[in-house]
DNA sequence: GTCATTGCAAAGGATTTGCAGTTCC
DNA sequence: GGAACTGCAAATCCTTTGCAATGAC
């Protein structure tokens, strides 16, 4: 649901963002979509009301959204394209702080069934699931050390 | 599990894939392998054998075997980052075709649980379920053409 | 022999970085 | 005033493309 310029204003300062034209219209754009844009996507929009607004602060923007937890990334977990031959019916279970990537077998989750208007209309062919956490050894690694690894402007996920 | 060069020279056989080395080498390494490596790592690994080979040879064989069905990509379903402001508990529905992303709320999806070996041994910070198909727009436009769009080299998910 | 596959080089596209100038608190 | 943010340009990284040579069947 749109937020409104108030809402948004006041919880910037409750994340402690400074409230920027931009980075409001930024969320105020997101918030009133349902869709979910791309980066590129959200450029072109905001470019219309900012026509001098850059790239740079669309990322950094986005960046600061995440990890102040109004935004999220839908299907991150690992950076790049990863391959599998493993052709068994199997999900996921990956470590956010080092990317590791465990088979996760469950007959359970392999049977889930979905319910909703939309996906009525949907022809399903499957589905996924992930479950995601700290694996053993980054948890190991960060006793000490407060957080766990985190890399470049880039949030985790 | 590791397959023997036999049982892959029978596979790419039966799926119509020419025997190359490089291709061969691939395809064994990743059979060898329940880590989920990306395309540099590939590259680097079967470098070793082969320091010839080009980074286009890999792109090119893991499209093809993931068109001949014997590998498949993890965690893909679009191509680039998307964001959402909606941080209420949701999972997505995703078209294969057109790309589209629809929130998904379902309370039994909410509430799933895992019960592995490995998932014992991390701490879980939750969930993703991304049920993926044909919307009703893609369903209706392959009507008649007989496929639904594809692009490039680059297989469909 | 033919056509898919390979290697190389270049292009493309998304995202990140460096940095100086600006703005918000 | 100082730190965070912005815009611009350049760099980087992953992936794709064009093309000529090679190799599998």
């Amino acid at each position: 649901m749109r937020k409104t310029k108030q809402r948004i204003k006041e919880l910037f300062i409750a994340k402690g963002l400074k409230l920027t034209p931009q980075r409001c219209a930024i969320y105020e754009m997101l918030t009133g979509r349902t869709d979910h844009p791309t980066a590129e996507d959200i450029y072109r929009t905001v470019k219309r009301a900012y026509p001098m607004i850059s790239q740079n602060t669309v990322y950094y923007t986005l960046s600061a959204l995440k990890e102040a937890g109004l935004i999220s990334e839908v299907n991150v977990g690992h950076e790049h394209a990863r391959f599998d031959a493993n052709m068994d019916r199997h999900h996921h279970l990956v470590c956010v702080s080092c990317q590791e990537i465990n088979d996760l077998y469950d007959g359970t989750l392999d049977r889930l069934s979905m319910s909703s208007e939309k996906g009525r209309q949907y022809t399903i062919l499957g589905h996924r699931v992930e479950f995601y956490g700290y694996c053993k050894r980054c948890q190991e690694k960060s006793k000490g050390s407060s957080r766990p690894e985190g890399r470049s402007r880039r949030a985790v996920h």
